[in-house]
DNA sequence: TGATTCACG
DNA sequence: GACGTACGTGAATCAG
């Protein structure tokens, strides 16, 4: 049954090529398993056109709809300007072979597919929705791209899938700042880099619309060009008419494509299983397949056999049976244990995955154990379940039936556990761990393919549970929400039917033994064994040992102090309300935007994409130099983040048990080899603000004991001094000279004892600012400075020290050409985004020129961390912290100087001797009863 | 849930 | 020629 287009039809227009380059950057770049094909940007493809099509429910849903490409790279354009698009970068070498296959894509999933020699996808998308704006249907077009705005209105809208927004009219307008009958106009004037349309010199989208505005549309605009006042603008627009003239009939699309095809053509259609399967599967793309295939209620089809012979990526792939819940055994009996443990330990090894009644390791009691000694070969011992008896109020729940006592099977696994001669697999065992050692199990020696994953690939996938099972294995395991739920109605593990629990837990440890048949190996050919073996696997039970000490919070102090924090926030908001003139939500950005900019008409306001006012310190500072409330505002922000974060939340994670506070380092957390500190985050406490730093007070050491802190000094300059190999730098801090009043001096010639306050904090910014990838944009910012005298500062560094541009320059060319950036110690943070262009290739370049210097003091104070237990194992002493270049310390009061002599020893000489570093490593350090005081 | 803001190195 | 920009984190909050 055909269905004629017209009124009440609802066409869908797919930017297909937007998909396909969205698809290639979010992905890293996946290979298909048998032969090696790249194929992440198909298999990117497939799923979200797969998410787009279960979207399509409702009565919003799409009567018609097509996939839009472009056809060869020379069109109509280039026959007007030849320039058109030329600086477009090259296709990567890996996603030329995918595009035809992403036609293939669109055709199984059945939905209509065009393209059009010597026509952009743009022009066909224009044609459609000008024929079916006529016919009175209405049209989305799916894309985000702005040159295809000017279509808007009449009932056409445009749908950005990834951020799931409409633009309408309005939506044009606040991007353009004119309706769409005039976006060609402003663009025409704007210009587009990405495009490479001229537009007219210095005029952006702001000036456009401003100039299109006044005098109604472009034509008007440049025949009356000679009235404009400002005389650059004047100028620019009347030399340039030609050009601007031109640049217009580059962004005009054109309504007329010469089709072969109607809209009747276009017709929603369901996929034919069979096609659709056989093409997911010949892909290899594994949980799509099963996914859809299930949704469609039909077999997937036989996977297809892998290649067993080697490649380069390392040994044979690992031969596995598929994972299947329902092959996993109920561990309930002293002897079917038993058979499970010889079985152990005739293999050597074993995953362990324990299962409990919450995330806080130091709260949370033990409900299960599960392990895995070969893929397929796993058990769930439920020790602590739960069993509901009777209904509502009579309910009672009671250990549930057929389990081993808790104490028999734990005295039957601590051997396992703990025997030197039996590797134990976790992913993330630190969890697992500290778990166990509450039940008086110390898990030795283990692997953690959480750990693994990070050596491999920090930088181009997390490395959770899922992430890596869909990754390597190509399984989606059960979600843990499955059996839990969320939000308020969510139970505790003890609560699952221990059926279903055995399901979900000993599939856990079913794929954390298969990845790590999988992963392992690779650690060797991707030579960071060196970097798993001396900087993450060791690290981990020292994290957990700092973990599980906690330090001593006092709730009084705190508590004392969000009381006095709430007075003087009252007081404030009160004076806040006072010069508003109206009573409001300080805590609002965008009710304090209003009052700011609207109400009471400061200069200044700039809205973000989401169209409210930005609100930020630093624009508040701005306007504090003029009025009172945004100075209030200013405190009031200071004191609520203090008393919400700090001294509120800080009190509920005192460990009632313990009295202590005990962080979790996620090891990890960061790409570049730092830790991250979560639940509570013990690396952000205040210290820069004096009333801040009065929260460091109710860190304290007790009776008896004093907190010792060690920190490494400038330790990131150092690293840059050496690896960049800057003998002036090198020099001075081997002089033990102030590194900023040193830097100051070489670039300006002031000699060291004329320096003033002004100049070396000046010299402190570039220095940090050449760190982070230094932007004269950046530094113009942070000094408060125009930008071309920031960009003079900038020039005349690198002329000083032009070993630093040598250095970031190699630094991104490295990265470039490998993927990666390295730290001294071999510790490789990935960069997939460093090929992308526009605004995140410049993201990328800098993170890339930061990592190798973060990446390092990172791993030198993780091998600080490593050999501290030993160097203090005789002391009276526990490490607590750290905070990425500070070790926080607990000592008793008689052993202050020895432990600080025997730490500082261990920090200042942690890079050797793996690695030489030609300055020299300086630790500060300081005590007192409290962290205010040490610190 | 995402954006904004702000605490740290 | 304009775009949007310091690097790395986590938590609280508002608003949709």
């Amino acid at each position: 049954m055909t269905q004629h287009f017209g009124k009440g039809c609802h066409l869908h227009l797919i930017d297909g090529s937007a998909f396909i380059f969205r698809a290639y950057h979010a992905l890293p770049p996946l290979t298909r398993k048998s032969d090696g094909l790249p194929i992440g940007a198909v298999s990117g493809f497939c799923n979200m056109l797969h998410r787009y099509v279960e979207g399509n429910t409702g009565p919003d849903a799409p009567t018609h709809v097509a996939v839009i490409f472009d056809k060869g790279s020379h069109t109509f354009r280039n026959d007007m300007y030849d320039l058109y698009k030329a600086n477009r970068e090259a296709m990567p070498e890996d996603l030329r072979p995918q595009i035809p296959l992403t036609r293939t894509a669109t055709e199984a999933f059945n939905i209509a597919c065009k393209e059009l020699e010597g026509y952009e996808a743009d022009d066909i998308i224009a044609t459609l929705s000008c024929q079916a704006r006529d016919a009175g249907g209405r049209v989305t077009i799916i894309s985000s791209d702005k040159d295809l705005m000017q279509l808007v209105g009449g009932g056409v809208e445009m749908l950005d899938a990834m951020k799931n927004i409409r633009i309408d009219v309005e939506g044009v307008e606040a991007k353009f700042g004119v309706g769409p009958d005039r976006v060609v106009d402003v663009q025409a004037l704007a210009g587009d880099s990405v495009d490479n349309v001229p537009g007219a010199p210095g005029i952006g989208i702001k000036t456009a619309a401003l100039l299109i505005n006044e005098y109604g549309d472009l034509e008007t605009l440049l025949d009356r060009a000679e009235e404009i006042k400002q005389p650059k603008r004047r100028q620019t627009l009347i030399d340039n008419r030609a050009q601007i003239e031109l640049s217009k009939r580059l962004v005009q699309l054109d309504c007329n494509t010469p089709l072969d095809f109607t809209l009747d053509d276009l017709e929603v259609r369901d996929p034919n299983p069979e096609t659709l399967l056989n093409f997911l599967n010949e892909m290899e793309f594994r949980t799509l397949t099963k996914r859809i295939a299930d949704q469609m209620g039909v077999e997937a089809p036989a996977a297809p056999e892998a290649v067993t012979s080697g490649t380069d990526e390392g040994p044979a792939p690992v031969e596995m049976p598929a994972i299947d819940p329902e092959s996993y055994e109920t561990v309930t009996t002293a002897d079917q244990l038993a058979t499970w443990i010889d079985r152990i330990r005739e293999r050597g090894y074993v995953a362990v995955d324990t299962e409990t009644t919450g995330l806080d390791e130091m709260k949370a009691d033990l409900v299960g154990i599960c392990l895995a000694t070969d893929p397929g070969q796993a058990c769930y011992i439920p020790l602590n379940h739960l069993a509901s008896e009777g209904e509502g109020l009579f309910a009672t729940e009671d250990r549930a039936p057929g389990q081993m006592a808790e104490k028999i099977a734990l005295d039957m696994l601590k051997p396992v556990l703990e025997d030197d001669a039996i590797l134990k697999i976790g992913q993330n065992m630190k969890y697992d761990a500290k778990i166990l050692k509450r039940y008086g199990i110390s898990v030795a020696p283990f692997d953690d393919t959480m750990l693994i994953s990070y050596a491999l690939n920090a930088g181009l996938h997390g490395h959770g549970m899922d992430a890596l099972s869909e990754q390597y294995l190509g399984h989606t395991p059960i979600p843990i929400k499955d059996l839990l739920g969320s939000g308020k109605s969510m139970i505790t593990f003890d609560m699952v039917p221990v059926d279903q629990a055995t399901r979900y837990a000993a599939e856990d440890a079913d794929i954390t033994l298969r990845l790590w048949q999988v992963l392992k190996p690779q650690l060797h050919t991707k030579k960071v064994t060196t970097v798993y073996e001396t900087l993450e696997r060791p690290l981990s039970p020292v994290l957990a040992q700092m973990e599980m000490h906690g330090i001593q919070v006092d709730r009084d102090t705190l508590s004392r102090m969000s009381n006095a924090f709430a007075q003087k926030m009252a007081a404030l908001e009160a004076e806040i309300h006072e010069l508003a003139g109206e009573s409001f939500n300080v805590g609002s950005p965008k009710q304090l935007g209003e009052i700011l900019f609207d109400k009471m008409g400061l200069e200044g306001g700039k809205k973000g994409k989401t169209g409210a006012y930005a609100t930020g310190a630093d624009i508040l500072e701005d306007l504090a130099t003029e009025h009172d409330l945004p100075a209030r505002v200013l405190d009031w922000r200071q004191l609520s983040k203090l008393k919400s974060t700090y001294t509120d939340a800080l009190q509920d994670h005192i460990n009632p048990e313990t009295g202590r506070v005990h962080t979790s380092y996620v090891q990890t957390g960061a790409n570049t080899g730092r830790l991250a500190s979560t639940d509570p985050n013990l690396q952000n406490i205040p210290v820069r603000s004096e009333e801040g730093r009065r929260i460091r007070e109710a860190f304290v050491a007790p009776q008896g004991r004093k907190l010792l802190s060690l920190d490494y000094s400038q330790i990131e300059l150092r690293i840059l001094a050496h690896i960049a190999d800057i003998p002036a730098l090198k020099q001075a801090f081997e002089d033990g000279q102030d590194i900023h009043a040193a830097t100051a001096s070489e670039m300006f010639g002031v000699p060291l004892d004329e320096m003033t306050p002004d100049v070396r904090r000046q010299a402190k910014a570039i220095n940090f600012g050449v760190i982070y990838g230094i932007s004269g944009f950046g530094l113009a910012r942070n000094l408060r400075i125009p930008r071309a005298e920031a960009q003079g500062f900038i020039d005349r560094y690198f002329e000083r020290f032009p070993g630093i541009r040598d250095y970031m320059e190699a630094t991104t060319d490295f990265a470039k050409t490998h993927g990666y950036v390295q730290t001294l110690f071999g510790r490789r943070i990935h960069t997939p985004e460093i090929a992308a262009k526009g605004p995140r290739a410049g993201f990328a370049k800098r993170a890339a020129i930061n990592a190798p210097i973060q990446g390092t003091a990172a791993d030198i104070i993780r091998r600080a961390m490593v050999r501290m237990p030993a160097a203090i194992a005789d002391l009276p002493a526990k490490m607590l912290l750290q905070v990425h270049d500070e070790l926080v310390f607990e000592v008793d009061e008689t052993a202050v100087d020895a432990v600080t002599e025997a730490a500082r020893k261990v920090m200042e000489s942690a890079a050797a001797p793996a690695v030489k570093i030609d300055v020299p490593l300086v630790v500060d350090a300081g005590q007192g009863d409290n962290w205010a005081q040490a610190h």
